[in-house]
DNA sequence: AAAAAAG
């Protein structure tokens, strides 16, 4: 019972942290003021933009200032959309983009470009008063980090020191970034430098930024492209793919803040809606497009889209992009299409984990790439705590009342904190979603098998907390940026242990705490032995019953041969690597640039 | 074996 106890406690104390649930808000971000003098937190770049108090970002002196940029307040132009280098003209048949030069308040037609950040300023500054939440770099410092490859550039300390052009600058300041993280410090100067990479990085320690930054200035800067000109067809510069339909939006919306007033025009396409809105987007000009797999095959041979003047490619959650049930989709993309070869764009993959077999696959993809891997303290991972109980099947759902009844009690100012519910399967996540429901606990659910308009409605109101829980399948698993979710149920725990970094990534996000609960049973020995190192590495109690599990099973893929490491080691440095060796991850005994501390599968919350 | 991704 005693764990019973210390669970509430853990689910209290997180969830006080994360009451600051919003009643409307789709993007919650946290304060990017001083510490509150407690520890020093982590806070991922892109929640970081919550502004301090209610005025607009300071503007610069390229242009007169307005007080407000918002759509519809009238014509305010104080951010330089055209500077110098950027007089890009619409191509693509969408005629002459008239963003920069708009005359009054009046053309909110087509070519009115929305301020993508424009309606945060009431939802965030309910949030200021509750939170306070530090940024702290100081971490930073001790973050191993790992190159490899000819000729490394090196590694910038401030946003200054890269000329990434005025406009984005303005962005970037508007975002309140104030210095770049490990992954953009390493991965800008890379991209800058016109290499390809191999990027290990969390998705919320601002990898978004560090492949989109390089690609909007690259093609503010780059010649004005001579499109070939065919009726009906678009050729975007850069291509941004990704894993799932939600997470494609993400990396849209942010596309979109940073390529904001600058031209550079961020088109998305995804499966599951109408094809004919994207289309319509398409058709009036995009220069980068973000796109799922099978809507971009589609576009792809209906001739609506080419990739023939593609300069940059980036694969977000590469290693999922490159397993079995991608690989032939984006090969197909990126090989049996119109896309120029490898030496002649620019290609980044970034992921969180790189077995070694992924890395072999996205060779393929790259030319003379550079190698990076980001690590981070095992401070970070403190901020999750992980719990393994060992619970039947059978007993699942009660236990899982148990923890939710407990959360309830504790929940100050009668507001659930965000819980969210991994399970195997999407018919057990609708069985379950609705047994919560009929159990007096609002749960909604998000899985393949719903429609995508159920999926982001699922996704608003967990967001919102309307239904503070969501049941979820491994569609949720990687990349989402849900702020306030301060609990992790792994109901069925995955197969796969990269799976449950990935799961349990979702809590412990911006500087605050959560808590990560998996219910473990027979069923699950083959992940014993990787998830008692994984949870032994993150410092983590590791229950005698588990290391005993671990001792006598044996984990299939999930074993780590030479004791394991976490995957971000360039598998070209593996002496074996062109040996067909067997080992999922690449590699030896910290033989890189990881020092001891810093092994096994630490990739903990990383996306 | 399941999930995701086109319709």
């Amino acid at each position: 019972m005693t764990t019973r106890t210390s669970w509430a406690d853990l689910a209290a104390n997180s969830a006080a942290e994360n009451v600051g649930v919003g009643s409307s808000s789709d993007s919650i971000k946290v304060a990017g003021s001083t510490s509150g003098g407690g520890r020093p937190a982590y806070v991922p770049p892109h929640l970081r933009n919550r502004p301090l108090s209610v005025d607009p970002p300071a503007p610069t002196s390229s242009g007169p200032a307005s007080s407000n940029d918002r759509p519809g307040q009238g014509g305010s132009s104080w951010a330089a959309a055209r500077n110098g280098y950027n007089n890009r003209s619409g191509y693509g048949g969408s005629g002459v983009r008239g963003w920069g030069g708009r005359s009054g308040g009046w053309d909110r037609g087509r070519d009115r470009e929305v301020n993508p950040f424009g309606n945060d300023d009431d939802t965030e500054q309910a949030f200021s008063e509750q939170e306070n939440i530090g940024i702290n770099f100081d971490a930073y410092e001790d973050i191993p980090v790992e190159t490899s490859g000819d000729n490394v550039p090196p590694p910038v300390n401030t946003f200054a020191e890269i000329d990434l052009g005025e406009a984005l600058n303005l962005n970037i300041r508007r975002c309140k970034y104030v210095k770049p993280t490990p992954v953009q410090r390493y991965a800008i100067p890379i991209s800058l430098a016109g290499r390809d990479l191999m990027a290990c990085a969390q998705t919320g320690s601002g990898k978004t930024a560090a492949f989109c930054f390089p690609i909007i200035s690259g093609i503010m800067r780059g010649p004005v492209p001579q499109k070939p000109l065919r009726a009906r067809t678009v050729f975007p510069l850069a291509l941004m793919l990704s894993p799932t339909r939600e997470l494609s939006m993400q990396i849209h919306e942010e596309a979109r803040k940073f390529s904001y007033q600058t031209g550079v025009k961020v088109v998305v396409a995804y499966g599951g809606a109408p094809i004919n809105q994207q289309l319509r987007e398409l058709e009036r000009g995009v220069d980068i497009l973000v796109a799922t797999p099978g809507r971009l095959v589609d576009l792809l041979e209906r001739a609506r889209v080419s990739l023939h003047m593609i300069r940059y490619l980036a694969l977000d959650e590469a290693d999922r992009m490159l397993d079995m049930g991608f690989e032939p989709q984006i090969r197909k993309i990126v090989e049996q299409m119109d896309m120029p070869p490898p030496s002649v764009r620019q290609t980044m993959l970034f992921s969180a984990t790189f077995p070694r077999e992924i890395q072999r696959l996205a060779s393929d993809f790259l030319a003379n790439y550079i190698f990076l891997a980001v690590g981070r303290v095992g401070s970070s991972t403190d901020l999750i705590v992980q719990r393994v109980e060992f619970v039947q099947e059978s007993d699942k759902r009660s236990h899982l009342m148990d923890l939710l009844h407990a959360q309830r009690a504790n929940a100050s100012q009668g507001k659930q904190a965000l819980t969210l519910v991994f399970v195997e399967t999407k018919k057990g996540a609708d069985s379950l979603e609705y047994w919560l429901c009929m159990n007096g606990f609002p749960a909604t659910t998000i899985h393949g098998d719903r429609s995508q308009q159920e999926r982001e409605q699922a996704l608003r109101s967990f967001k919102s907390g309307a239904t503070p829980i969501l049941v979820a399948t491994d569609v949720a698993a990687r990349g989402l940026d849900i702020p306030h979710v301060a609990h992790v149920v792994n109901f069925d725990l995955p197969n796969d242990i990269d799976d449950y970094v990935h799961r349990i990534g979702r809590t412990g996000r911006a500087g605050k705490t959560g808590l990560a609960t998996a219910f473990f049973n027979d069923n699950n020995s083959s992940l014993a032995k990787s998830l008692a190192d994984l949870m032994q590495e993150a410092n983590q109690e590791v229950p005698a019953w588990l290391t005993r599990y671990a001792a006598r099973s044996f984990g299939g893929r999930n074993r780590r041969p030479g004791g394991g490491r976490f995957g971000s080691r360039d598998f070209r440095r593996d002496s074996s690597f062109n040996r067909g060796g067997s080992d999922y991850y690449g590699g030896g005994n910290n033989a890189g640039g990881y020092g001891g501390g810093y092994g096994a599968n630490v990739a903990s919350s990383w996306d």
